[in-house]
RNA sequence: GCCUCUGUAGCUCAGUCGGUAGAGCAGUGGACUGAAAAUCCACGUGUCGUUGGUUCGAUUCCGACCGGAGGCA
């Protein structure tokens, strides 16, 4: 099986560059494991590494749709394979770096997904819950997916749309579907890193530093040229962290400050969530910076496990 | 100096016709399979500015004082 190391944690914790070091110390490129980054157009609100900061390492999955486009993570999971493989095919280590553990997920374990509508059926369904209400939309479920009718909440739009898509399109349920993919084997054999900070309010710090640092490289001026580019509201890429708040500040919406303060917040929330999703992956290396990070310690750290572990 | 309004959770504010109080946001924990930087779930004790008075009982009524906003001078 296809090796791979899976570099992760919360947001502004050095995932990019420790993913560099460690490509140029083992011999290897990077997968990006970021849902935004995906996407032209979207560099500083991304962080997106610039040229000098990629080091000469080869990173995929980064600038491959464009922000008009709805992405997914059944196409990432796909595209994102494909290039592991080119990767190890060419006798180099895949590291994927990212933040976003639906992604990663998705790309290690190699679970297929069900069917996405092409027609309106999506919409249509969307229309119903909005007439009908989540109780009712609930009850319907419940009669022939009462499994996912018991986890969903009646709150839960999206996740209660789909579970209605899946069966009217298929005729399998959602939950049949989940549960004989999650019975397949991993596609990799992944060996996981997780960076992170000892203590939260450091984390936090941090993040509010960067988005200060983002605004200084020109976030408000990405975001109006995203603007012009004709990206709105209803496209995904405009709702990430950070966009969303730009926008309103670009079209007057929002005063700048308060949108400023906005993306702290979210980001500090998001970075809490992250947190959740990575208390249930374990990791062979766990590096948890105190203070300031130190990149030589955990690059030795990290290789030293690397090739104790024969995967390179 | 006088007058009016105001002081309740980290923040913005409800409320108690006198029986010690609750929303939103923030925060914390959790979930997560084709939107995931998205979406959703759970968790609410705080000297009710301070101090006297009335009262069985005051955050609530009355007085004084302190802080804030506005008006008149």
């Amino acid at each position: 099986m296809t090796r791979v190391v899976v570099l992760t944690g919360p947001t502004a914790t050095g995932k990019t560059a420790l993913g560099v070091a460690l490509a140029q110390e083992c011999g290897g490129e990077v997968i990006s494991a970021d849902s935004m980054q995906i996407y032209r157009h979207m560099d500083v609100g991304t962080a997106k590494p610039t040229a000098l900061e990629t080091g000469g390492v080869r990173h995929h999955m980064i600038d491959v749709a464009s922000p008009l486009e709805a992405y997914s993570v059944a196409r990432y999971s796909e595209e994102a394979s494909a290039a592991v493989d080119d990767v190890a095919a060419r006798g180099l280590l895949p590291i994927i770096v990212g933040g976003a553990g639906l992604f990663i997920d998705s790309l290690v374990l190699g679970r297929s997904f069900a069917p996405e509508d092409a027609s309106g059926l999506r919409s249509e369904i969307e229309a119903e819950y909005d007439t009908l209400g989540g109780e009712k939309m609930l009850e319907a479920l419940a009669e022939f997916d009462p499994e996912a009718a018991r986890r969903l909440a009646p709150r839960d739009k999206k996740r209660l749309v789909r579970a209605m898509e899946v069966y009217r399109l298929t005729g399998k349920t959602l939950s049949a579907h989940d549960e004989e993919t999650r019975r397949l084997p991993p596609r990799y054999d992944a060996l996981y890193i997780t960076l992170g900070y000892d203590d939260r309010a450091r984390l936090y710090e941090r993040i509010d530093d960067r988005v200060d640092d983002m605004l200084r490289r020109g976030f408000l001026d990405e975001a109006k040229a995203l603007l012009r580019l004709g990206l709105t509201k209803s496209h995904n890429a405009a709702q990430a962290i950070g966009y969303r708040e730009m926008l309103a500040a670009a079209t007057g919406e929002m005063p700048l400050p308060d949108a400023v303060e906005l993306t702290k917040t979210r980001s500090r929330q998001y970075a809490k969530r992250q947190l959740t999703w990575l208390r249930r992956t374990d990791a062979a290396v766990r590096i948890s910076w105190q203070a300031k990070p130190d990149f030589n310690h955990a690059l030795r750290v990290s290789t030293e496990y690397i090739r104790a572990a024969g995967y390179i």
